[in-house]
DNA sequence: GGTTAGTAGCTTCTCTTTGG
DNA sequence: CCAAAGAGAAGCTACTAACC
């Protein structure tokens, strides 16, 4: 090995290699590799006579054999076609590098937010749970003392249970054990998903079970209960002519984390009644937020004024329950069914707002 | 169909370089 | 100094195309 090292530097220094047959391995020089080279930039692959030809022209490839030649072109394209595949490697590498580090950082950020909510999810139930304790506390002690309305803040968690409580008992005094059809309001269109629809459910034996499961979901699943959850203003009215009247709405509805007011539009609503009793109500939508009369703050929306009566219950195809809060809708009492009079007898009726929980 | 020359792909062997 | 890795020359096999 040490003799054909030395025989190598040899041939590195200028000497043209003599000693080809007396050791298996060599190296060719860099100038029989600089003529090799320029013959393969012109033509990677020459046939044996161009072989010949060149090994005839090059005086420094002379004692290299025809078959070492085919050889070194051989092993030259095979070499080429490495380097080739190696550098498209290497770039579609650096592009799933690139990739890969955007969807570590998308996966970073992702993983922020979920500790976050998860956080925030923390701190909510912890404030529920203080709370609720603290109000069962309190109307223990000073029910007598302190105002419903106050107990009553739907920004209070305790007071969005209490609201619940008080809903659903005053619901289930009032269906429990009656059986009745799924009603369709006059007027209204068919439907789960319609605005407006008044139901109530046949099997009375699990509306206990499916009110409370409706409320404790809307107690847990707070913020998408507020994104429904609109003020609507009659701003002015005045009659129609015909029995009806038109109206002009104000709408405003809320971001669901801050419960700011995030957005409001104006609309005019047309009602009136017909002889059969039907309700017929046309609303035409005025251009976007900001459109009609110089807007006006809208009061503070506090569902804990909404009495418990203006709440109705209902499971929803598919899973769910809807829920219909009690809008100012007068009917005669005598065109509804008779489970739900006593909802109508109140002065806070029907359905102008739902929510799929 | 058999022979020959050439090629691609893979492997082996040897030398050189590099890092500890 | 030495082991490991890299680079290059050569060997081997399978396949194809041209030729007789």
């Amino acid at each position: 090995m040490a003799m054909v090292a030395q025989l190598h530097r040899e041939s590195s220094s200028g000497s043209i290699n003599k000693h080809l047959d007396s050791g298996k391995y060599v190296r060719y020089t860099a100038e029989q590799v600089e003529a090799l080279e320029r013959v393969y930039s012109e033509c990677p692959k020459p046939s044996s006579l161009r072989r010949q030809q060149l090994i005839r022209g090059c005086p420094i490839l002379s004692n290299i054999e025809p078959k070492q030649i085919k050889v070194w072109f051989q092993n030259r394209r095979c070499r080429e076609k490495q380097r080739k595949e190696s550098v498209r490697l290497h770039s579609v590498n650096k592009k799933f590098s690139a990739m890969n580090k955007l969807l570590m950082e998308e996966n970073d950020r992702l993983q922020k937010q979920v500790s976050q909510l998860v956080c925030e999810n923390g701190y909510m139930r912890h404030q529920l749970q203080s709370a609720s304790a603290t109000t069962t506390d309190a109307s223990c002690e000073s029910a007598a003392t302190t105002p419903r309305h106050v107990l009553k803040d739907t920004n209070n968690p305790a007071g969005l249970l209490l609201i619940a409580e008080e809903t659903l008992a005053d619901f289930l005094s009032k269906a429990t054990g009656t059986a009745v059809d799924w009603v369709q309001m006059p007027g209204m269109k068919p439907g789960p998903d319609s605005v407006g629809i008044f139901a109530i459910s046949k099997s009375c034996g699990g509306v206990a079970a499916r009110a409370c499961g409706l409320i404790a979901e809307i107690l847990k699943d707070r913020s998408s209960w507020f994104r429904d959850c609109r003020s609507v203003e009659v701003f002015t009215m005045f009659p129609a002519g015909n029995g009806g009247t038109i109206e002009l709405v104000y709408t405003q509805t809320y971001a669901p984390t801050t419960l700011a007011p995030a957005r409001d539009f104006w609309t005019l609503r047309y009602t009136t009644t017909l002889e059969n009793g039907s309700l017929v109500i046309c609303e035409r939508s005025l251009s976007g937020t900001g459109a009609g009369p110089s807007t006006v703050a809208a009061p503070q929306f506090l569902r804990a004024e909404m009495l418990p009566s203006g709440y109705l219950i209902r499971p929803c195809e598919g899973g769910g329950s809807i829920i219909h809060i009690v809008d100012h809708l007068n009917l005669k009492a005598s065109s509804v069914p008779e489970v739900l009079r006593p909802l109508y007898e109140s002065p806070n009726i029907l359905a102008q707002k739902m929510t799929i929980a």
